[in-house]
DNA sequence: TCGCGGTTTTGATTTTCATCAACAAGTCAT
DNA sequence: ATGACTTGTTGATGAAAATCAAAACCGCGA
């Protein structure tokens, strides 16, 4: 449990592609997971420290709750979730992340992950050994800076999901839920109004704090009012003006 | 509204004992606020950036929603809530800070303030310039580590809020809103089982997801059962093993 | 292709909490 | 100290979502 890192990555290498050497400077997710104007000569360096990259199957774990901390991920390709567990067994998913997002932030406090990263689907992440990037982002202030500014819109990230959770009925978290997924996938290049989701309807109750059924009955009522399409996994939204409506809805 | 800092800083010295000269190197909460072996001469250094002290007056803010991002903050004495405003109106406590906690990490990512900081009582803070903060910090390792830890802990406070506002019953929620207050008062070195209440029923309620009401009814259930007593905002917790049972009940 | 386990939908019922309302208790300013 | 205003308590009722249950659907491996 504690050397997960080393173990999967000396084991891992013999089996699969995993491991892969990473280019950050060639990385067309650069802009995601490290924004700002970066000169590519520091990307040169950042790429000396993010050593290797790491598969995850479906159903795998990037990393556990109490496992040490000792690198930050950068989603390549995939989808993860995470999920913070309580003593008496209560859980929660805290978090879904697509390609160009960062991992990992929890475990810097404590020097232990505080939740578990579940990969959603066939996922790869590049590892960013944390002690080394602190040590460059010394040398290297943009980076440093860039470092905070992520940190810090995970904090915002929170204190979003802190406000559904406290104020919104079901259909607003699931509008909002719609939307938010929407809106990533867009910025990813993707389209807006149509996606796949990788979650099940229990993960994003869990998430939005609702039951799977209430899940599935705001998608069925949406889906009445012609607001989206939805059979199964596949989402289209077909009236994303009506989703927004949902959420401001008349609440003093 | 773009900057309060320089003007209340000037005006308010007029007026009085305000922005005094900070002293990190003799703070007694030096601990809380930057806890880890930091060397004497680099508090020094510290204090050099921390100009100033502010004071704020039961019921103002220190810094709302949209004002630009200068500086972190840590209170020095008094009692703080953060709250997060949606466009249309909801609106949500994030949290309630106590003296040797900081404020403002929000503002990071985005150089603007995402919530409001107003002052539940009157309160000191310290001024922490964001810019220089950054700028020692570099030179400075154990700091920016520092730094990085705490805004570590906000992003796993907050995870823990979503599990309490994601999973818990109303009375739960009650139950681990009073022990987080004692464990924080503890902390300070004042008593764990007996403290005054600085936030309204309301703020409680707007905190944990829940009417004011339900607050109520819940420290009155409390109360019947002997496990608090409760006189307005004066609470003693007389039986903190059955607060801690409450929260992890049989919950699959 | 069939059948199996997991997922999703939908319905009926119950539980929990919000809402509405009235009054009590505190707090503040004069 | 007094009155006005805010805050807190408690009760009655209603709305929202959880729970329980059954059936339909889907993806996957034998």
């Amino acid at each position: 449990m504690e050397d997960r890192e080393a173990a999967s990555v000396s084991t891992q290498k013999l089996h699969s592609m995993d491991s892969l050497k990473a280019a950050c400077a060639n990385c067309n997710l650069r802009e995601l997971c490290v924004p700002g104007g970066i000169p590519i000569e520091e990307l040169v360096k950042l790429d000396a420290i993010v050593a290797m990259r790491r598969r995850v199957k479906r159903g795998e774990s990037l990393f556990n709750v109490g496992e040490k901390f000792r690198s930050l991920y950068a989603v390549r390709t995939g989808f993860f979730k995470t999920r913070i567990t309580s003593n008496d067994g209560r859980d929660q998913i805290t978090g879904f992340q697509v390609p160009g997002e960062l991992l990992g932030f929890d475990g810097v406090a404590t020097e232990h992950h505080g939740v578990d990263a579940i990969a959603l689907e066939d996922s790869e992440v590049c590892i960013l050994p944390y002690n080394e990037l602190e040590r460059i982002a010394r040398d290297f202030q943009p980076l440093q800076h860039q470092l905070h500014r992520v940190m810090s819109r995970e904090i915002v990230r929170e204190q979003n999901v802190m406000l559904l959770l406290g104020t919104m009925k079901a259909e607003e978290r699931v509008a909002a839920f719609l939307l938010n997924l929407s809106e990533r996938y867009r910025h990813l290049g993707y389209a807006a109004n149509e996606y796949v989701l990788r979650m099940t309807r229990q993960e994003i109750g869990s998430y939005l704090g609702l039951k799977l059924e209430t899940v599935s009955r705001s998608f069925s009522k949406f889906q009445e009012q012609g607001i989206i399409e939805a059979r199964g996994k596949n989402i289209k939204l077909l009236k994303m003006e009506a989703l927004r409506k949902l959420i401001s809805a008349t609440k003093s």
